[in-house]
Parts: C-alpha cells; structure tokens; sequence
RNA sequence: CGGGCUGUAGCGCAGCUUGGUAGCGCGCUGCGUUCGGGACGCAGAGGUCCCGGGUUCAAAUCCCGGCAGCCCGACCA
C-alpha cells in the first residue's frame, strides 16, 4: 500500500499545509480565547532545545537571567513617548482587580523596557556597575489582529535582553554582538536557516529604538520571516526612566540602553524553512527526538533489539526513542516523519537474523542497510551530515528566489515568491509606500558587501524587499 | 479592524434550498486475523448540530445578535 498524501501539499496551499503540520505533529491548538495557542507537548520540546541553545549563548555573552513582573503599571508606558504610542494598539490592559476598579490601570506586558528600565534606574549607581547585562524568559501579551500558530499569536514566549552601559559605541558593540553571536550562530548552525543580517528602515523599527537590527529568513513559499531582532535604543529610555551613571570623573551621565528578542515564532519559522510534503524535517542539532528506533513487529526479541539499539545510540550521545511495534507499520512511520525526526532505524527479524537494520533519513529519504555494531558510529556523523546539507539547501533555495533588480517595478515581480535586492536610493519611504501596495515590505538595509551598516545614513545601502509573515 | 468564506462526533464533511427520529468517511474501544510504507473482519462507544435570543405545534435547517476559525488587506516577534 502506497503511502498518501496526509497533509495539503505546500503548492496546492502553503497556508493550508502549514496549519496541518502544526495540527498532525501534534504542535500546537488554538486556545479558547482568539489569539491565544495552546503548545503541546512535541511543540513545546521543540521550543525547550531553542531555549536551551539560545540561552547558553545568551550565557556565553555575559547575560544574567532574571524576572520582571507580568504586570506594568500604565504610566509607565506614557514615559517614552514613541513607545506608548507604537504599542498603544497592541496592549491589553487590566482595569479591575480584587472585586474593584483599579485606580490605575495595569498594562499586560507586551514587551519589558518599561519596567526593567525602571530597576535599572535603581541598581546602577557607578560607571563599575556598567554594562548590566540582563535576560529573561516571558511570556508577552500584543493583542493580534489576524492570529496564526506560533507566528502571531496574542499571547507567546520569548526571551528578552536588556542591557545597559556607559557609552553608546559599547552598546552599539553589544547589540551587535548578540546579534551575530547569539541569533544568527544559532539561527544558522542549529536552526540550519541561513539570514540576511540588516538593519530596519525607520518605518520598521521599534518603538523607541534609534536602530533596529534583525535576522530575515526565507521560508519554503518564497516569503521572509523575522527570526530576531536586536535593538539599539540609545538614550531614550534611559531618559524616560533616569538611568544614570556616575562617571569616573564624578559626572553624572546618561546610560546607552539596548533590547534584544526571539521567541516561539521561531518554532513557525521552523516549519517554513525546511517542511516538505511529508511533514516537519528537523535539523538534528535542534530536533528533541534525533534517532527513533522502530520494531517493525511487536515481538520480545524485537523489542529488546530496538531497546539495545538506543542504548548503543544514547551512548554516543544520539536524543533517540524507541517505537515498539504497536500498530500498523507504515502508520507509524508515517507519523515519525510528519514529526520530522531526522534519522528512523527500522529493525524487524528478517534484519536481525543478519546482525544489520535499515536506516532512512527524513531529508532526503533514502534508506541504507546497516550493521548494527556500526550504529553507534556511523549515526552521529550521520545527524551532522544532515544538519551540514539541511542548511546547504536552505541556502540554495533561498539564493536562488533572491534576485538583484534596479527598479521598483522588477522588484515587484522578484518578490511575488522571493527576495528583490535593490539600491536604497531607489526605494526610500517613497518607494516603501509603493511597495506596500502588493504588500511588499522592506525586510532589511544592507551594505552592498552584505555587512550591517551602523546607521540608514550610509550611502550606497541596498535594501531587501519581499513579502513577508 | 475592514472584505470574503465557514462553524454538525476527536478530524474531514453531508444534511439546511423546501422546518418533522442526527448521518457518512477516517480516527477511537473490544476481540480475532495481520504486520518490511497509512491492513482487514466482526462488535461497539461517542452529539448542548458554536452560544444567546426570536418565529413556529415543531428549528441543525428560517430571522436577529454574539463568539470562534480560515483567506485577503492595514498592524506586529
């Protein structure tokens, strides 16, 4: 019996496709309150090895976990004027509490600078308490318009940097930094999605920031994704909020502040970047589950086969489950590769009489007959293998849907499914506006070497466009 | 928030035009036969027909109002 399409296939309707991955691999449900989304069990693993990946890199550049509250006094908002005024639309607020109405109402966070901005007021005194370099793990209320499963939802998780410091240069640095050393090196090595790094034109920026920085990903239909972003918010909020610092020279001054985000719309981008027909295909750096082993029957000496099997495979350190022989074969294969796991082992009596397996890769989908005591070995450089060739892939589809044009009109027709790189000069707000029209943004400002530029003032940017999510 | 489409079993849907006993496929439970790419037989369970109101002897069906979902826009991680 041949095996069926089970999902939308993406170019019948990528929408479609995307909503029956998250529903068939058992990702995500949408909340009884619109907007909201329920992440189950396999959704959430997936979200805990982003975590994990992304916090020890957040480590490894010198920030500091800690939390803020959920909850934001609504004056606070009203202190950086560009904020309150970019975040007004999005915020939920909360106006009784306790049985009464509340004398000032309490705002949902939708993002942190406010309050941390605030304690930052108060913890540093000295130009020695610089930089304060601070992260933490939250959930963030933005009240959504059009809601999708994990992309937009009212309510999701993500993980927020701020940090403060003596000089705007070392902010700069840091931003910076984060940027390439925590999203992109994991966007790009464990994710396996290659970026476009840049910086935002000024209708795309964060409210309150002076530069906003991002991480534009291709996905499968042709259209971007903002997979981080990183903000320098210069001395704005350390006005807002008297975020001062005694120099060496006894002189109060200014902090230079930034903010930095990625949350669980990675998880959508994940899917987008490297789904196929069949299901989700994870990268093995990222996914929960890298190796499963599957009895073909449901038979004692199979069984303990397969269990032996993942022994050897978590010794040498493979994430690897065993799927005992319950069920109809082909459906549980079946299931395994809408859930994207990178390699299945398929062992039955047939195999075990001769001491090999059958080993298939979700990538490419090919199966291989091997020796059992070569597993151990040959699967990890296997999963590396892939991870080498998952983002060698992304890389070539993406480049190839990325075209240099010179014109607003060529740009239009690059990007109805794909990338349009063009001069900035050309672009500017006015052009922004015609792109807008066929729902064209400009994704990033780039320098023609592809490097981040420090400000939008540079002359010679290009500018990315495309539609996007 | 605008425009379009849609809410009936866990999922996908029919039934609605013309009001009159709530149905089909898949899935689920039990037993048996199967098992190397979504197996088959038999028996079974499962429903406030999205919610509220109205019309009517009678509403899944007609009318009004909400809520929710999807697509397309404007807004955004």
């Amino acid at each position: 019996m041949a095996s069926q399409n089970v999902l939308t296939p993406q170019s019948e309707d990528f929408p479609r496709w995307y909503q029956d991955v998250v529903a068939k691999a058992e990702m995500a449900d949408n909340g009884p309150v619109r907007g909201t989304m329920v992440i189950r069990p396999y959704g959430y693993a997936i979200w805990e090895r982003i975590q994990a990946e992304i916090d020890a890199r957040i480590k490894e550049a010198g920030a500091q976990n800690a939390y803020f509250p959920l909850f934001i006094p609504e004056s606070y908002f009203s202190k950086e004027a560009q904020h309150i005024e970019g975040f007004s639309p999005e915020l939920a607020v909360v106006t009784h509490a306790g049985g009464e109405k509340l004398a000032e109402p309490i705002v949902v966070r939708p993002t942190s600078e406010t309050v941390i901005g605030e304690f930052m007021a108060k913890w540093i005194q000295s130009y020695r308490d610089l930089p304060l370099l601070l992260n933490q793990w939250a959930n963030v209320v933005r009240w959504e318009l059009r809601p999708r499963l994990f992309l937009r939802s009212s309510e999701f998780l993500w993980q927020e940097g701020h940090t403060a410091h003596a000089s705007y240069e070392d902010a700069s640095r840091y931003a910076r930094r984060i940027h390439t050393d925590v999203y992109n090196d994991f966007l790009e090595k464990v994710l396996a999605v290659p970026t476009f790094l840049g910086i935002k034109p000024a209708s795309e920026r964060f409210a309150g920031a002076i530069n906003s920085m991002t991480c534009e990903g291709m996905m499968r239909d042709g259209k971007a994704l903002q997979m981080a972003t990183s903000h320098e918010l210069g001395q704005n909020f350390a006005k807002a909020f008297d975020i001062y610092f005694q120099n060496e020279q006894g002189q109060a001054e200014l902090c230079h502040t930034t903010s930095w985000g990625a949350s669980t719309r990675l998880v959508g981008g994940l899917i987008m970047a490297h789904g196929d027909d069949r299901g989700l295909v994870l990268p093995p750096r990222l996914a929960p589950t890298q190796a499963v082993v599957v009895a073909v029957r449901d038979e004692p000496e199979v069984n303990e086969a397969c269990e032996r099997i993942a022994a050897q495979l978590k010794g040498a350190g493979v994430r690897v489950l065993v799927d005992k022989g319950r069920g109809s074969f082909g459906r549980r294969l079946t299931d395994w590769e809408i859930k994207g796991v990178p390699v299945r082992i398929e062992v039955g009596p047939r195999d075990l009489a001769q001491g090999v397996v059958a080993m298939a890769r979700r990538d490419s989908g090919a199966k291989v007959t091997l020796a059992i005591e070569s597993l151990a070995t040959q699967v990890p450089d296997l999963l590396e293998e892939i991870q080498g060739l998952m983002f060698e892939g992304a890389l070539s589809f993406r480049d190839g849907l990325t075209r240099d044009v010179s014109s607003i009109p060529e740009a239009v027709e690059a990007a109805q499914d794909g990338f349009a790189r063009l001069a900035w000069d050309l672009v500017g707000a006015e052009g922004e506006a015609v792109l807008r029209a066929d729902a064209i943004t400009v994704r990033c400002l780039q320098r023609a070497d592809g490097t981040m530029p420090v400000s939008d003032d540079e002359s010679g940017l290009i500018c990315i466009v495309s539609k996007s999510y």
